[in-house]
DNA sequence: GTATGCTTTCGGC
DNA sequence: TTACGGCCGAAAGCATAC
């Protein structure tokens, strides 16, 4: 049967939240700011409103620069509040969840769900609960939201995007053909920069042409395995699984340090509390490290990392700390100037569990 | 040579 | 004129193994 593969997405969702909780702030300009404490306003936007985006403000942009473009316009300007649109989020997650067959959770705002089995293959079905979906998420939180339906997940979260803002789009699949055609390559998953570049070396610009290459001649431009790939997803007909309960991957912690540096007893002192809460987030969640990185940005926001990975995993705080300390003092010495920020990060997660039972076979 | 795993960098939100 | 976060997962660049 032809899959039924949906994705969600709550539009511009921080500044949307705080839009829910004061209503007064309709019709104004809204930015969710991160501020990173180094001085009064510096920090960048995360998430502007429609409104505020009319006067060219994007997320990523300096405060004080949003603020210059605005400031005709009477702007809101929110401190971001991460723990309030996790709590927004987690509700409404519950709600979609209940409604599809599979959730699968991409984001803080974002979500990938299964209706195969619900629909039974019928898109105007499936269109019928898309929008139940939608309406049941205005009626409990005032939120819109915008939905795509196709028949994988690319092709799910293509459609999405092209439904902002607040919109709902099908493609069925006699249309995935038509609706993939146009649209340029590195708008797929797994398609980045080199492979764009490759491609527009043989000519292919659009997933259209892409799904007319020649299979061979692809195949020895970009290896087996990823020309397979491209020309199954060129065809809307990639496999991949809506996958539920997975938890993420790896967890990070970041900070804006309180003046430039490259003294590691220094990054060290002010990454503390960031290592106590990456060891409190694998203890929360029962889950063990086999990667550890040390990341660092300099003055000029260039990034600079190191990286570990240990034979097995570990969830031990002792070794955290002594695996960040080596790799802090490395990194250190690797850069010629000084750092700005400066983060931890854990990842090749494995559950605790499965680490037992992997030392049954391994023991 | 192709696949796999690790490290570094990139890009989206 | 400049200004500049904190996450996440993906992609690319390698090294090594079969």
């Amino acid at each position: 049967m032809v899959r039924v593969i949906g994705h969600i997405d709550f539009d511009y969702f921080f500044a949307q939240v705080e839009e829910v909780q004061d209503p007064t702030l309709k019709g104004r300009p809204v930015i969710v700011c991160v501020f990173s404490g180094r001085t009064e306003d510096s920090g960048v936007v995360s998430t502007a409103n429609y409104k505020a985006r009319e006067y060219g403000v994007t997320s990523g942009m300096p405060i004080v620069l949003a603020k210059k473009k605005l400031e005709d316009v009477d702007p809101a300007v929110i401190r971001m509040k991460h723990e309030k649109y996790e709590a927004v989020s987690d509700r409404i997650m519950r709600l979609v969840e209940e409604q599809v067959d599979i959730l699968e959770q991409a984001g803080i705002d974002e979500a990938f769900f299964d209706l195969t089995q619900l629909s039974r293959g019928d898109y105007e079905a499936a269109r019928r609960t898309a929008e139940g979906l939608k309406r049941s998420i205005l009626e409990a939180e005032n939120l819109v939201c915008s939905v795509g339906l196709g028949r994988s997940k690319a092709v799910a979260k293509l459609a999405s995007d092209m439904a902002k803002p607040g919109g709902l789009m099908v493609v069925s699949p006699d249309s995935t053909a038509a609706f993939l055609d146009p649209i340029p390559v590195n708008r797929l998953y797994g398609v980045g920069p080199k492979t764009t570049s490759v491609l527009r070396g043989i000519g292919v610009e659009t997933v259209g042409q892409l799904s007319l290459t020649d299979a061979v001649g692809l195949e020895n431009l970009v290896g087996k395995k990823l020309s397979a790939y491209l020309l199954a997803a060129s065809e809307g007909s990639d496999d991949q699984p809506v996958v539920g309960g997975l938890g993420p991957t790896q967890f990070s912690r970041i900070v804006t340090l309180k003046r430039d540096t490259r003294d590691t007893n220094e990054i060290l002192a002010q990454l503390s509390q960031g290592i106590d809460y990456l060891q409190d987030r694998l203890s929360a969640s029962g889950k063990s490290f086999r990667t550890l990185s040390a990341l660092g940005i300099l003055t000029d926001l260039s990034l600079h990392t190191k990286s570990r990975t240990l034979e097995n995993p570990v969830k031990d705080s002792a070794v955290l700390r002594k695996c960040a300390t080596e790799l802090f003092s490395e990194l250190c010495r690797s850069v010629n100037g000084d750092f700005r920020r400066a983060g931890i990060r854990v990842s090749e997660l494995t559950s605790i569990e499965n680490q037992s039972s992997l030392n049954e076979f391994t023991a």
